[in-house]
Formats: C-alpha cells, sequence, structure tokens
DNA sequence: CTTGGCACTCTGGGGCCTTGAGTGCTAACT
DNA sequence: AGTTAGCACTCAAGGCCCCAGAGTGCCAAG
C-alpha cells in the first residue's frame, strides 16, 4: 500500500517533470494526479523517495527532479509500451513502402525516427559482418584494373578496383570467379578470412599473383569496410534544448560525428529486451551523461543485422519514444525481408 | 588620400570585429592598429562609413559592427588570397593521400574541410549529369531479376534491380549490353534519356519487354539519382555561435538536414571567380541570414563535376577560409584526375 | 582637414529588496 | 501506523536603482 503509491508518486512526477521540464512541487501533484492524498503526504513520500535516491531537488525551495535512477525505475516499470496509433502507423507505411533501395531504406527511416520522436536518429546499415556474400562478380576495368563486386544478403552492394600490376586473362577470372563462389556463397563475411586461406593454392604457379591481388583485395574490403556504417539525423531537435536545459549541446553534436561513438551507442543492447534505454550515467560515454540512448535492433528474428535508436535527454518520453524506436525496427525488418 | 583611409578603416574594423566579436570602437582601433591619426578622425570616417551603410551601431554608446555591405567591400578588396603554409599543404596531402574509394575521399574532404575553417563543411558527390558514363554491364540476380551497374568517370558506380517480370535470356542480354555499350559510353549523363528513345525498336518483338524493362529502370536510375547525393560535416562548429552570438543554430540545422537547401547553397555559383562568397542577406535562404557561404567547384579544370564549401557565421575569417576551400578544392580535382 | 575637449547617452553589472513557491517539522487526528 | 493541518524557514527569480565606463557627436581651435 505505501510503497505503492510511492511508486504512483515517482511516476507523476516524472509525467509532470518530462511534460514541463520543470521541478514539480506536492501541491501540483496532488492537483494534476488522482492520488487521494493531501500535500502533506506526499510530501514525506518525496523525503523518502529523494533518501533513496530516485529524486532530488535543485535547491531547497524548488520541487524535485528525477535522477538517472528514478528513471530507470520508471522504465522499467513501464509494463507495457504505448502501442502507436493507426494513424501513425499508416504514416509510418507510406513513408517507408516506396522506397527504391536500400540506401532509400536507410535514409528515410532516419528521417521517420527523428520526426517521430523529435530527437536525433541514429541508423545503422546492416553490417557485413552479420551478413552473407550472395554473389562475387568480376568487371575487367582496364588491361590490369579489375573491379570486384560483392552482393550480399542484406542488398548491400560493395565495390572496389584492384590494380592487379599483371596482365587479366579472361579465362583465370572465369576460373577463380567460379570457385570463389563455391568457396564464399552463402557464407557468413566473418568466415571469409579464414575460408580464403591457402586458396591461393589450387592455381598453377604463374597466375597466382592475379589470384593474390584479388584475394587481398577481397580480405581488404571485407575487414575494412567492416567500420560500419551509420546515418544520423533530427540534429537540429537537439537546438531546442540548448536553451531550455542546462545542457550545452557541443559535445554530444562532436560525439555524434564520430562514427566509433555511434557504434559505441548502438552496440551496448541489451539481447533480454527488444528495446534498450540506457539513462543518463549509464552510457559510460563522456558527454553522453545527461542524455538517454533508446535502441533496438532490425532484421530476421532472432539473428539482428543492425541497430537503430534515439538519443535524447535524460527527460524524455520514454513510453513514446520506446514505442518508436520499436515500430520502426519491426518496419524495417519487414521491409528488408521482403527483397 | 581620404577615401583610402576609409578602406583601410573599415578593413580594421573588419578585422578586429572578427578576432573579438565585440563592437569596436575609434579608441581600440587606433590602438590596434597603425592609422597615423587619431580617434578623433576615425569617428568622422567612421560616422561616414556609417551614413554609406557599411557599418551599423547596435546602439548608441558601443562601438560600431560591419553591416553585410560592408563585409561584401571587404571581401571585394582583398586582393590575394592568403596562401596556406607548407604544414597545412602537407597535412592536407596526407589526409586526403592515402582515400580508398570515393566514399572514403568524400568523407575524408568533409572532415578535412571542418576541421581547417572551423566551421559546418557542406561536400558534393561529383554529378552525374556532369559525368560520363564509362561502362555499363549487367548481372543476373535470379531467374528474372536482374542488377544492372553503371560505371562513371568519376569514380561513382551506380547499381540497381530491376524485375523484368520475364526469364532473362542469356544471349539476348549479351547483345542489349553490347548495344546500350555503344550507345551510352563515354556520354554524359544529360544525353542518355534521348539517346535510348526508340531503342527498343531495333529488337524481335519477343525481346522487347525484357529490353523495354531494362531501359526503363536505367532511365529512372539516370533521373532519379540525378538528386545529388552530399554530405555533411563540423556541425558541432555552429554550437559555439548560438552561445556568444546572438543567432540561434537550430533553424541552420534544420536546414542543413535538407537536401534541397543545401543543393541551393552550392548551386549558386559565381564561374567568374575560384571561390565565391555569398553574405548574409545574398544569400536568399530564409535562416541563412546571419551566415556566409564559401563554395569552389572541384573537377577538370573548365569542366567541374560538383561544388563543396562551407556555411558560418557572417563574422568570419573570409581571407582563411576562402583560400582553405580553394586548396581543398584544388586537391580532390588533382585525386579524382589521378584515377 | 585634423585634433583635443567636453557633454551626453547608453549598456552591463552589482547590490538590495520583495515575492512566492516549496520544504521540513511538529503536534493533533484517525 | 499513517495522515493531515499549520507554521516557520529558505532560497531563486525578478524588479529596481545606481554607478562606472565605453563610446559617441559636436564644436572650436590648430
Amino acid at each position: 500500500m505505501l510503497e505503492e503509491r510511492r511508486l504512483a508518486v515517482l511516476k507523476a512526477i516524472v509525467q509532470d517533470y518530462v511534460a514541463t521540464h520543470e521541478p514539480v512541487g506536492s501541491k501540483g501533484l496532488v492537483d494534476r494526479h488522482q492520488l487521494g492524498v493531501s500535500p502533506a503526504t506526499i510530501r514525506n513520500d518525496m523525503a523518502a523517495l529523494e533518501e533513496e535516491g530516485y529524486i532530488t531537488a535543485p535547491h531547497t525551495s524548488a520541487g524535485r527532479v528525477p535522477t538517472d535512477r528514478g528513471y530507470r525505475l520508471f522504465v522499467d516499470q513501464l509494463s507495457q509500451i504505448k502501442p502507436l496509433s493507426s494513424a501513425e502507423r499508416k504514416g509510418i507505411d507510406r513513408f517507408l513502402g516506396d522506397a527504391a533501395d536500400l540506401d532509400d531504406v536507410m535514409s528515410r527511416t532516419v528521417r521517420l525516427l527523428a520526426q517521430l520522436t523529435k530527437q536525433v536518429a541514429v541508423v545503422q546499415y546492416p553490417s557485413l559482418s552479420r551478413s552473407h556474400v550472395r554473389r562475387i562478380e568480376f568487371i575487367p576495368v582496364t588491361d590490369n584494373k579489375l573491379m570486384i563486386i560483392l552482393i550480399v544478403d542484406s542488398g548491400r552492394v560493395e565495390q572496389r578496383v584492384v590494380d592487379c600490376a599483371v596482365p587479366l586473362r579472361e579465362d583465370l577470372l572465369a576460373d577463380l570467379r567460379a570457385r570463389l563462389s563455391v568457396a564464399v556463397s552463402e557464407q557468413p563475411f566473418s568466415s571469409i578470412p579464414s575460408r580464403l586461406e591457402n586458396f591461393d593454392a589450387e592455381f598453377p604457379q604463374e597466375s597466382q599473383p592475379l589470384v593474390r591481388a584479388v584475394i587481398a583485395s577481397i580480405l581488404e574490403t571485407v575487414t575494412q569496410k567492416l567500420d560500419e556504417r551509420i546515418v544520423l539525423g533530427g540534429t537540429s531537435n537537439l537546438a531546442h534544448y540548448n536553451d531550455v536545459f542546462a545542457m550545452s549541446i557541443q559535445p554530444v553534436l562532436e560525439a555524434l560525428e564520430e562514427q566509433v561513438v555511434l557504434l559505441k551507442l548502438l552496440g551496448e543492447v541489451n539481447p533480454n529486451q527488444q528495446v534498450s534505454v540506457r539513462i543518463g550515467h549509464e552510457n559510460d560515454l563522456v558527454g553522453f551523461n545527461a542524455t538517454s540512448v533508446v535502441t533496438s535492433q532490425y532484421g530476421r528474428e532472432n539473428s539482428p543485422v543492425a541497430s537503430l535508436g534515439v538519443v535524447g535527454p535524460t527527460h524524455m518520453d520514454y513510453a513514446g519514444t520506446m514505442s518508436a524506436v520499436q515500430a520502426v525496427a519491426q518496419y524495417v525488418s519487414r521491409i528488408l525481408s521482403e527483397n
């Protein structure tokens, strides 16, 4: 009974604070919520909540503000994620529905997510390391330059030009392609290096330089292009918070330009949940101590190919954001599986 | 004699204001520059400059600030662009030198430009409409899906999958490819639609569905992918100006997320000059009235393939920015021509 | 045409006070 | 036990006043 009301109070505080961005006091709380008790009682509860570290007072005569810990409890208690309205679903459908190619899907997704959540959206391209090679093709460009094309099941197409320093011989290329095809088709990217080890040994002595050049280039593509591609959108939404709130957006903007940081943000997922939320200091990245990160994964069930999510202030609408992120992830999964 | 000194005064005002971001007064001006006259004289000149609209006073007892018109005169008088130090050139060289492919060149360029100018950098991919087709290739993906690959002289590679709804026949594809090759190779993209008109008429009746599907897809790629690709970097540099200066960065951030706006920014170049500068209200885009845009084109001499530039506050270091933009454009041109 | 002198005009910052929201505590009530 | 009313206390925010200082425009002399 007692514990229950305290939770209700915390929930009310979070809601009000998210809505107004101002410290909330006991009086307003009983006015806006049906708590059935007097402000004095609420004050006792608030004192207890503060004692336990869920809320804090900016100064003596101000109301209370949730701490990271408070938000965490709030999010954990958030039993069900608010489903999207059918209008929203329709909107998503129409927005993502007629995308032409992968680039298009990605750029539409990031815009959609930013617009839906009014925050900064981050979308990772399908990860090569979790993809499979579908085909491999060669296109001779000049006498000794060869373009290698890798077609990947997630819809990505990687290409690279090798300078072989030896004249290309068509019959050899055809043979090489056939054997490579057998060796790597439908195999996960991560297994390619080991599969191509000693691959050149199968070929006659005089063809080995060419074979080795090609293989080196493929390996280079495989390892180098693994640094994942990420698109970003909605950064202008950050500007709102600059004035209103104490936090400066500069470190955040800076960090968001670093691929490595973005990958870290998206990377630390909690596999137990569909949607992962990291609040304030739970992000161990410096500069993100005043932000929360909501992420999800997309791809086939049980084998996600990449992540997407949003970055916003800790005082965000968690229910709405989480449902938006989840819904978008599901839509993207579906669209990609249709190809 | 008189006119000459007034120009010197304007120049000094711009320099001081750019350096300090504070209105500059007559006293400080004679202190920091060797003008050889007393503050009172400067005051007279300043009154005249204000009369002519080159400078303005925020309020009675403050110093003067250059107007857009003042900056314009300043930039026009800027006879020679300050060359980069050899250290800077070395840095650029090393930074851009070992880029692997076009994506790499573009992303390095935008980072470099942002870092060099401490402003927001905008780089356009080589424009397809000003490029030429180098090769065209087909890769059958499934029984009736075909991947079309266009290799472009600027290093771009465009691919697209067509669902032909008819089984592919290899001999027909080879024939089609050969004829398409003849028709479009080394031709500018913009001429492709007219060249492919009635192209299907050459083929026997029963092959026409396939031919038409392929051609439709190529045309779609040609027209649709023409919406140019642009990369952006250094947005965090905007955050500096938010506090210091009166302008809000939000509209700018917002605008920078719109492809169309970016294209407009880069598009309006002055062909007479190597480096084009648009100051404050000279940008007719709303939201950019407090910013200046410095752009240049890259590509082969006399036939640029695309533009790049930076966006910053009107009170920027024009000499430094212009030289950086020009130098980077030249480097990119050189690197691209080497492939 | 330049210059020193001088009166004038503002902005920005510091100090002071008032207001009001919000708290914590205590004592009474259920 | 838990809840409530009453009350004294605290402190940030805003309004106000005042002053210092930077900068100007003008005038009369050089």
